[in-house]
DNA sequence: CTAAAGCATTGATTTGGATCAATGTTCTTT
DNA sequence: AAAGAACATTGATCCAAATCAATGCTTTAG
């Protein structure tokens, strides 16, 4: 329990015993079955969930009920509705789990006890925001300038396992296409 | 000068006179002329600039040569090839003011001692990243979800200064859009 | 073990935005 | 003030992806 989660803490802050137990204090685990929801369009963004295991999916849902997914979350990502979260305003997006999974919750609360009384923890989700901003940076550009096919090549050769454990109509739908167009992307790359 | 960039460091992170000028020995100014280059692809980006005064855009250019402009930085904001920054990576985008302009620059050494030394500049720094990934997030996921004419409409109510200072070329491009088609949006728009 | 649900593929048609091209307009620069 | 450059608009055509629809395949639940 919590094994992935301090082994990405000390990747990036070393800590030490003491504070790792201190740190403990604060979080919660949660198990959550396939098909169920952490948060739902509507409800306050409670708490950051860290993937200790299982995958889960961040997605809206427009006028027309199409799913949009923003964000997959596995196994060393961390997920949320982060405006929510950070604000209090209720969420825009739904979050489910798409196979069995374990998460760490980090409360708001703790949160913010942490960030005010470790400088490690700063640093920590610092470095964290750093990165899913650069992550999401690279994803908009490809969105702007790339073709759907090289869209879809860089996003397999980048997380080759996401490809592998998630149904392609959800890549689809996070790389915002029709389930039959990728199918066809695909088709046509195959035959190359 | 540096009047603006204190002002929004002390608007997050409270800093007494002493702190002040202790930054200030770290930060150097630039001033650039409408259409000179902050960065070019390939350079190395050396600095964070925060925009004091004027515009500029960080932009890439595809295989045929068309731009897609990723970002604007108006006053008040910071902009950079934030992976070149961090990596020191060769960068992939370019940077040039669409104004005459006045930046504060923050070299990568100045970036790193802050961080080590100074507990508020680490606050201040997460909590503009912070900002800027919910200002992209929120960007992605109207290019994923909503329609073209949504988006312009949004854009448009979130940011009516840039609209008015930055052609509307670049605003097709930030887009990802021909110039063609959001003149058509916008005249689809008007005859309402 | 079987029915049903979920998923991927393929085809036909439609559509929104790109592209190509021309014209008018508004800034810049001298 | 004039000339040129940059920009915006409009029209005609084209194309990539969406939509609508049907079929087979695979997973899941009872």
């Amino acid at each position: 329990m919590y094994k992935l989660f301090f082994q990405h803490l000390n990747s990036k802050v070393q800590l030490t015993e003491e504070e790792e137990a201190h740190i403990k204090t604060y979080l919660t685990l949660k198990k959550l079955r396939k098909k169920q929801y952490l948060l739902q369009e509507g409800d306050v963004c409670k708490a950051i969930a860290f993937v200790e295991k299982g995958a889960l999916r961040a997605y809206s849902v427009d006028e027309n009920s199409n799913e949009h997914i923003i964000q997959f979350g596995l196994e060393g990502w961390t997920i949320s509705d982060l405006y929510s979260f950070l604000t209090g305003e209720p969420a825009t997006y739904n979050i489910d789990a798409l196979e069995d999974s374990e998460l760490v919750l980090i409360s708001k609360s703790a949160h913010e006890e942490l960030l005010q009384t470790m400088p490690k923890y700063e640093t920590f989700t610092r470095l964290n925001i750093t990165g899913a901003y650069l992550a999401m940076q690279r994803r908009l550009t490809s969105i702007i300038s790339a073709s759907v096919e090289e869209r879809y090549q860089d996003f397999i050769a980048l997380y080759p396992h996401i490809a592998q454990r998630v149904p392609q109509h959800m890549i689809a739908s996070y790389m915002g296409l029709t389930p039959e167009t990728l199918s066809r992307i695909r088709k046509r790359i195959s035959s190359k």
